[in-house]
DNA sequence: CCGTATCCAACAGGATACTG
DNA sequence: CAGTATCCTGTTGGATACGG
């Protein structure tokens, strides 16, 4: 019986999530993806990260041109609490007018791999989803 | 001078974004990143889609004990728009009581590598966060 | 320049009751 | 068993105005 590549693939998936169900169970009530999709489930905070990765540091108002759409407010909002989180570091100048810059933490940088990933994956399949979507929708009469 | 191993890593990540950065500005008016984040961001999504990987094919019911939580509204809604995006199938068959199957399809597999990935790096950093937000916290009184 | 404060609309999603 | 349908609440996040 041939074993394919695909089939090692498989095999190693299945292993992974094995280990990672196992290792869920003993953290009971603080699930590590619910976790983390309380903290990046919102709106900005995946775009925040990307950017700041792409940029490196960054001041507010920079920040601001390149994620399009945020507002003043969200961005604070979510700068802070990716800072809290220990993914980002806000240096504060003290110059008039004032100059504030953030920048990715180690933390922060190896959670951009991880996000990466996610990110080519829709960039590389978003075709795919579209014409799916097209074709689901069309046979809702 | 000296070229470590974290620098490699630094160079193909900071190559790795360049790449999607310019490929998302084709794309224009249709950002991949917030297209996973409109399609992911919700409260159940990715924990659905662990679940299905782990198990496999798997019946209504047996997925709603699994995602521990879950209402019987919020896995069907769940469900239908991951079938809807070609990420799972839906398979019924025609008995009495009725069966309902689903299972992710080579698409949702695929999706599947990347979200264990966030799932494995937050599993492994949710220690040095919590960490950090305590940190956080106490700094402001 | 870099925020904070307040107000408010939209929507996600829970509870419950009912059906093929 | 595997769903709809309806109702209702909490939260997200946008708009706007103001402050250090």
């Amino acid at each position: 019986m041939e074993v394919t590549n695909a089939d090692y693939q498989t095999i190693d998936l299945q292993k992974k999530l094995k280990v990672f169900f196992q290792e869920d169970e003993k953290h009971h009530e603080f699930c590590p993806v619910r976790d983390i999709m309380d903290r990046f489930g919102d709106k900005w905070s995946l775009l925040a990260i990307l950017n700041l990765g792409y940029s490196g540091k960054t001041r507010f108002n920079e920040l601001r041109k390149k994620i399009d759409g945020i507002s003043q407010r969200m961005l604070t909002v979510t700068l802070r609490s990716l800072e809290r989180d220990g993914l980002i570091t806000r240096k504060i100048y003290a110059e008039v007018p004032p100059r504030v810059e953030y920048e990715l933490t180690s933390l922060g940088t190896s959670l951009l791999q991880q996000i990466l990933g996610l990110a080519q994956w829709a960039s590389g399949n978003m075709g795919e989803i579209a014409q799916s979507r097209l074709e689901y929708d069309s046979k809702l009469q």
